[in-house]
DNA sequence: AACTTTTACAACCGCATCATT
DNA sequence: AAATGATGCGGTTGTAAAAGT
């Protein structure tokens, strides 16, 4: 059957309510009550279709309404619910008492997930996208190739456009651990021989011309011993990207996890992916303070330290979402096998030595 | 000052769901 | 059970104001 229109829309009035409009309709309301939606426009005297009414009042004349910028909580309440329950909008206004699921909607499009996107997280997934297989190039070059003709400083000169400062400080520092975990890296490289792939994988244009010089300079690298990594994976469900200083204090042997996390998948804060490598929520630490990791707090479990850092959004693939932020060309991952993903967070596995001061690098 | 671009938000549209006949 | 109407919901568009050039 043919759904019939709301209604007559000859003669109707579209666009901007008149403050005229909006008097009449308040009144008619305030008398009658809202309701009888189709009914209402020719009680009230309005040129209106019934359905318009319904939203004038449902989303600006209602007594109700809360006016005005949202507030930190509110807006906290906002990113959590959605990270819960998606674009459900009117199920998120529910729980916002004064605010209509329409204001949510715009405001989430229009503040909100501009700012989750700055600071590297899927809107729609509540994932870091941030593109920290850089990271993971950047330190298989550098291990790769100690002596490397493109230097890190080459690579962090030419990519810092691209990733967080952050990952950058703490790229380099890892870098420096090279001398002592190069073995391992290489052992597992050629084991698995997936520098090439992980490098031909690189989805970031600026990156791949420089991906092939890594490629080829793989290949000249000489077979070396090996001190593998008996390291066991740590919790394979742990949060995404909540890392904790206190794990990465001296003679405390830190993993570099990858997950497959696809079905495990697990909210990101908004601040941890902005200052996304060390934070804990732990009052006792001497990590720095960093606003923006602060202002969502809410969403970290407090008092829950992780000493392995999950680099899951390096190999996950979200290829469910409609967000064109999951183009290959925004998620650099290509990894498309469970074996890959297992080779790869191998490669990621190092310790952190006794050398390495957190300090110095927060 | 004039024009263009961006931003913010109100409003619209089409579809889904529920209630009533 | 099917037809129809009413309402709710989420995506999208239109437009005024602000910001930038």
């Amino acid at each position: 059957m043919g759904r019939a229109p709301c209604c007559d829309k000859n003669g109707l009035k579209k666009g901007p309510w008149t403050p005229e409009e909006d008097q009449k309709l308040t009144a008619y309301i305030q008398l009658q009550g809202p309701g009888n939606w189709r009914s209402l426009p020719k009680n009230a005297g309005l040129q209106r279709c019934g359905k318009s009414c319904r939203l004038r009042w449902t989303n600006y004349l209602r007594p109700d309404i809360k006016r005005g910028r949202f507030s930190f909580e509110e807006e906290e309440t906002i990113i959590q619910l959605h990270s819960i329950l998606g674009n459900k909008w009117s199920a998120i206004a529910a729980r916002l008492p004064g605010r209509t699921d329409n204001e949510i909607k715009n405001y989430w499009n229009t503040h909100i997930r501009k700012r989750l996107l700055r600071n590297g997280i899927d809107p729609v997934t509540h994932a870091s996208r941030l593109d920290l297989l850089d990271l993971s190039s950047i330190l298989s070059s550098a291990l790769c190739n100690p002596s490397s003709l493109l230097t890190l400083s080459t690579l962090v000169g030419n990519t810092q456009a691209l990733l967080n400062p952050d990952i950058f400080r703490l790229s380099t520092t890892l870098s420096s651990l090279k001398q002592e975990n190069s073995d391992l890296f290489l052992q597992q490289l050629q084991e698995h021989q997936l520098c090439s792939s992980l490098l031909q994988n690189q989805a970031i244009p600026t990156l791949s011309s420089q991906s092939n010089q890594f490629q080829n300079q793989v290949e000249l690298i000489p077979a070396c011993t090996t001190t593998a990594s008996t390291g066991p994976f740590l919790n394979q469900t742990t949060p995404l990207m909540l890392a904790n200083v206190e794990g990465f204090s001296p003679n405390t042997t830190s993993t570099f996890s990858c997950q497959n996390s696809q079905e495990n998948f697990v909210p990101l804060n908004e601040g941890l992916v902005s200052q996304p490598n060390f934070y804990c929520n732990n009052t006792t630490t001497t990590n720095p303070t960093v606003p923006e990791l602060e202002e969502y707090s809410g969403f970290q479990s407090a008092n829950n330290c992780y000493q392995n850092f999950s680099i899951d959004s390096v190999f996950s693939t979200r290829l469910t979402s409609p967000d064109p932020l999951n183009s290959p060309s925004t998620y650099v991952n290509s990894s498309s096998t469970e074996d890959d993903r297992e080779c790869y967070s191998s490669l990621l596995k190092f310790e952190i030595p006794e050398s390495f001061d957190i300090d110095d690098f927060l």
